[in-house]
RNA sequence: GCCGGCUUAGCUCAGAUGGUAGAGCAGCGGUUUUGUAAACCGAAGGUCACGGGUUCGAUUCCUGUAGCCGGCACCA
């Protein structure tokens, strides 16, 4: 007998043997026709398999969050047995989840097409129609790899090789098919449902590894209910409208051309944005007790190869030769260029800690398939700096960063998406010595400023482990902005020094540090964020001072003339339009504020202000308005907090 | 870089099984002086991404290249 303890506290004795199923039958019949599956002690298993021992149960029907990753789940092993009904000789691999739906690849010579994708979006209907029982068999390990390998499925004989020697290997049939798989899966293909759609087709590399073969996968995303599944599918439509290169385009704020494949010509609002947001971010790092510095953009070969990065980064640096034989590099990054700083005349330890602030525009090869709008650049502008510090100091100077980073994060409305800990790369800089000390500092210090994260073996930069701070665009990737890493390496190979109270010369450690990461990639993220919609203090234009008839122009060019006196970004409309058209049209650019004059106004030396979002207005005299939007368009880190 | 897809006017998009293309908006010229999300009229605007091939004829078919899009890999 078993003890099964039920979600309302109660406990009732169960058969050997007995299954999720007649557990759910002992309740009511219409709970046994509902249920996809059980949990027992936290563990997700399926319906029909014997519950080998007792503890907390709980039957899970369709609508829980645990079904729905089962759903996802079963969906892809539906996907794969169409594909390999309609494509023979296809080798299936793996087939796991991800947000919102799963992928599955596979491995067959000629590639899938855009039209198959539908063919097998048909026959998984069929297949879910066919209400093929799905049942778990566990098997013998050696049985397993020969089945496998004899049925010509490579990858998934490679996996089974692969799995721990003390886990079982199950394999789940479905229908006529078979496939390896943890489980747990749903009872039949029936409950599988048709709220499924395949997203998209795209090469992947067998365990993500470039050298190994390239195989095909199928995205797709399922969902409890078609309802579901088209709310999905409708939260995907608008918030591809916010992509910051079509809004980008729209508000005119930046072009990206051919001639220069990953860098942006900024428009004059772009650059509005850009220099607003580089002034707020400017102030808030002079307030952190920063120097700001400006070092060369192209510096020898030699210091590149002294640094490490010739090695490691050579073919990814834009280089030139001068007509005198040197080889020069465009700085890729500023880190060597800030050393060179510190290293002119002697530092004192009471220079420590020393924060040396850059704009860096650098530049990078990056990957032609790199290259995603504003997001990742050849060119690029890095709110730099780097911190020369004593290893006694990493921990305050981390917590103090990661404040800042999160107050100005705040200021921008931005949610923190996760904090990486990005650990020893496998090609890397310094002994292991070193790097035991560095991750571990890092890690302590990153706990110290009360930082969750989450670890990232061997994403470390090759001079030291990295935090990384990820943000969200609209359709959920996420991108790496805020960074802090820890350098043992460079003030070590660029000879980096200071003068310790004792007169001893020591090794400063190295902080390399970013709040946005790259202005671009921040101002792109921002973009989507706000779908365009500024707030006042970023708008690039914040007031657009516009006229009903002709009679009001006088008024408005003084009206205009005085807010743009007061700092506000103003834009004057005379048209010879109608104000609905002014109003549409100003609308749709964004402005946040559109300042009415009539004929009233002009008599009276009001103005109408409309703001963006409400279609009331609110009637101000010029001066009520001038001090009224000034003092609303003071950036955040000015405003009285 | 790799796999797949896309590329037609400034923008958003139609279009022809091969006979050199069209709309709306924007821009330009004019009319309209207008009260809070699109007034009206007119003219203009295109090497149908670029190169090569097939063809009497190619924007359309074949092929190569580039850029972009979606992934993968990469990301100091």
């Amino acid at each position: 007998m078993i003890e099964l303890k039920f979600p309302d506290g109660g406990v009732r004795q169960f058969e050997d043997g007995v299954t999720g199923r007649d557990v759910a039958a002992s309740i009511s019949k219409s709970l046994e026709k509902k249920a996809l599956l059980v949990k027992l002690d936290g563990e997700l298993r399926d319906l029909d398999r014997a519950l080998e021992h007792g503890g907390a149960i709980e039957i899970v029907t369709r609508e829980a969050p645990d079904a729905l990753e089962v759903i996802r789940h079963d969906t892809a092993h539906v996907l794969a047995e169409a594909v390999q009904e309609l494509f023979p000789g296809t080798q299936v691999t793996i087939g796991p989840n991800v947000e919102d739906g799963f992928f599955y690849d596979f491995a067959r010579e000629e590639p899938f097409s855009l039209d198959d994708l539908a063919k097998i979006e048909a026959r998984m209907r069929q297949i879910v129609d066919r209400d093929e029982k799905i049942t778990r068999e566990v098997w013998d390990r050696n049985e397993a790899i020969a089945h496998f390998d004899g049925i010509g499925e490579a990858y998934k004989a490679e996996i089974i090789r692969d799995i721990p020697a003390d886990q079982s290997i199950t394999v789940y049939r479905q229908g006529n098919w078979k496939d390896l798989c943890r489980g747990p899966h749903l009872p039949s293909t029936r409950h599988v449902g048709k709220a499924f759609k395949l997203t998209k087709l795209a090469g992947a590399y067998w365990r993500g590894d470039q050298n190994n073969a390239q195989l095909q996968r199928i995205y797709g995303t399922a969902w409890a209910s078609e309802a579901d599944l088209e709310a999905h599918l409708k939260r995907i439509e608008e918030a591809e409208r916010r992509d910051h290169r079509k809004v980008g385009r729209a508000m005119d704020l930046f072009h990206l051309q051919e001639e220069g494949k990953g860098m942006v010509f900024w428009h004059p609002k772009g650059w509005t944005l850009f220099r607003t947001l580089e002034a707020y971010i400017r102030r808030r790092l002079d307030d952190d007790g920063y120097v700001e510095v400006k070092a060369p953009q192209i510096l020898d070969r030699g210091l590149w190869e002294k640094s490490g990065h010739w090695e490691k980064f050579g073919h990814a640096m834009f280089v030139c030769e001068t007509d005198e034989g040197e080889t020069m590099a465009v700085k890729p990054m500023n880190c060597p260029g800030h050393i060179q700083i510190f290293n002119v005349g002697q530092k004192s330890y009471r220079d420590l800690p020393l924060r040396m602030a850059e704009f860096g525009a650098c530049h990078r090869y990056e990957p032609s398939g790199a290259l995603h709008g504003i997001m990742r650049l050849r060119a690029f502008t890095q709110d730099d700096a780097h911190i020369f510090c004593r290893e006694d100091q990493i921990e305050a100077e981390t917590t103090k960063f990661v404040k800042l980073l999160y107050s100005v994060y705040s200021d921008l409305d931005v949610t923190l998406h996760s904090v990486k800990l990005a650990l020893r790369p496998d090609m890397r800089a310094g002994t292991d010595e070193v790097w035991d000390i560095a991750e571990s500092k890092l890690e302590r210090a990153a706990r110290a400023a009360g930082v969750e994260v989450e670890h990232l073996p061997g994403e470390g930069a090759f001079y030291g482990p990295k935090l990384e701070f990820h943000l969200r665009d609209a359709i959920g990737r996420t991108w790496q902005c805020g960074t802090l890493q820890l350098d043992f390496v460079l003030p070590e190979r660029l000879d980096a020094e200071y003068v310790e109270s004792d007169g001893s010369k020591q090794r400063p450690v190295l902080l390399h540090r970013a709040l946005f990461g790259s202005m671009e990639r921040f101002i792109g993220i921002l973009i989507e964020n706000y779908a365009g919609a500024f707030p006042l203090w970023l708008s690039p234009t914040q007031v657009v001072v516009a006229t009903i008839t002709s009679e009001g122009d006088d008024f408005a060019r003084v009206a205009a003339a005085k807010l743009k006196a007061a700092g506000l970004r103003v834009e004057l409309d005379l048209r010879n339009e109608k104000i609905n058209y002014k109003v549409r049209e100003h609308s749709l650019a964004k402005a946040p504020v559109i300042a009415v004059v009539g004929r009233r106004e002009a008599e009276e030396g009001k103005l109408a202000l409309r703001r963006l979002g409400s279609d009331g207005q609110t009637i101000l005299t010029l001066d009520e308005a001038v001090s009224q939007l000034t003092s609303e368009a003071l950036p955040p880190d000015l405003k009285v907090r």
